[in-house]
DNA sequence: ACCTGAACACCGTTCAAGT
DNA sequence: ACCTGAACACCGTTCAAGT
């Protein structure tokens, strides 16, 4: 076997994290890459990602929007390399097995995007694909692979796992989460979605009304638990050869 | 057993698809919400969502964009009406069994996002609670539960599944497709992955590295189906119950 | 009462002109 | 060679003023 438990594990020992912390910046900064991206960092944090505008970037940086394409593609581009800047916190544990090890890392990517609005609806726009994304690819990949499934469902299953992470993180990070000016009111949201649940029409929508309880049920952490699970589980247990039989179904 | 076969088909019968095909518009139109919904669908369907902003929307009814909001809260309100609007086409087909009508459904739904682009992205944020998605929530559910699922699994299982199908059209309507002026060119964005992937470092990313073609392997629709499939399966095989168990990991 | 012109406060990106 | 002021072409949303 080519894989084993040294070289997934120092996964995330980057020093990408550092400039995070790195506040001691001077009054007008020598314009680098580095410097635009840890300026677009820190509004992500202090305001949320769609904030951290260009325009907004450059004044942080106390020049004009312009200097910025000096090292940046767009704003599309730098938001990618603020992602995967965040992406190299992440860190495994060593405890449990590997149906933990996953659920935790990939607990730890979705809090990581929760914890800057934007930056979730950003990651599944980019089809993100920096260092960091494919270690933490790499990650998951390799526990899967650790956990018995064969390398192929491995291979599109993390894919899954990834893409379906950032999703529930997307949908999660509404456009009141990203601005702080707007009052937290958590209620809001999910009441319109409840109202429509609880008050749909059993003649149109008959399994909805029978089981609004259900579907509007579960703390969030159960539910997202189970989610992971469930689509492990399926993973392993559904060959990709089979696929080419009713192949033809479109 | 309150489902019945009679119930589930009339889904999407209703006539909100009569609006799409109507351009007999007048020259200056009576402003009405269905008018600028309309008109909203018509610049997504020629030019992509995001393009049609209030300004745009606003001209194309000869107005200006003030007078949109008498009748529209803002644009995520309106474009959401919009994808109502589109779910409103979407019907179940009476061949094959559960797991086949699943499938197809899911995959008109995918079909339809990605027809659109932009859409798919703004049903991630909006978190769609009309009408017809209503009924579209339903007609999964209700395929779920006939084909065996416990009803909480079946409802848990129904937003997993139209979340990830909808983020796997986000993440294929990439920018460049919500823009017919670049170039098709649909081997640039691939290539960007591609080549991350297949240069890998085996030192950093051995897994990556070692299964780099299994990972951008298969056609899309095999993917899409093995995906779809396999989550089936794992919300079928995983009771919620035995959350419960270990449910104190995080 | 209903509608809207005009304004406010923003955007991304380009490019000619400067140092 | 490197940087950037200024401009171009847009945005969403509000509100005072009109009909």
């Amino acid at each position: 076997m080519f894989f084993s438990i040294e070289i997934v594990y120092p996964y995330g020992v980057t020093d990408s994290t550092t400039p995070v912390s790195r506040r001691d910046r001077p009054a007008k900064p020598p314009l680098s890459r580095e410097w635009i991206v840890d300026a677009t960092l820190e509004i992500a944090r202090r305001e949320g990602l769609a904030k951290a505008t260009m325009r907004r970037v450059a004044q942080e940086l106390d020049t004009g929007p312009a200097s910025l394409y000096v090292y940046v593609a767009n704003t599309a581009e730098l938001h990618g390399a603020v992602l995967d800047q965040l992406l190299g916190a992440l860190k495994l544990t060593r405890r449990g097995d590997y149906l933990e090890r996953t659920e935790t890392l990939l607990r730890d990517y979705h809090d990581l995007l929760v914890a800057y609005p934007g930056l979730a609806r950003s990651a599944l726009v980019m089809r993100p694909a920096g260092p960091n994304w494919l270690r933490l690819f790499d990650a998951v990949l390799g526990l899967l692979i650790e956990g018995g499934l064969e390398s192929d469902r491995a291979s599109w299953g993390t894919d899954a796992l990834l893409l379906h992470v950032t999703a529930i993180a997307a949908e999660h990070s509404t456009p009141a989460a990203a601005d702080p000016d707007a009052a937290v009111d958590p209620g809001r949201k999910i009441t319109e979605i409840e109202q429509a649940t609880r008050g749909s029409d059993p003649a149109t929508t008959p399994h909805v009304a029978a089981h609004s309880a259900e579907i509007l049920g579960g703390t969030g952490g159960a539910r997202w638990t189970w989610t992971i699970r469930a689509m492990i589980a399926g993973f392993a247990a559904t060959a990709i050869e089979t696929l080419d039989r009713p192949a033809s179904v479109r």
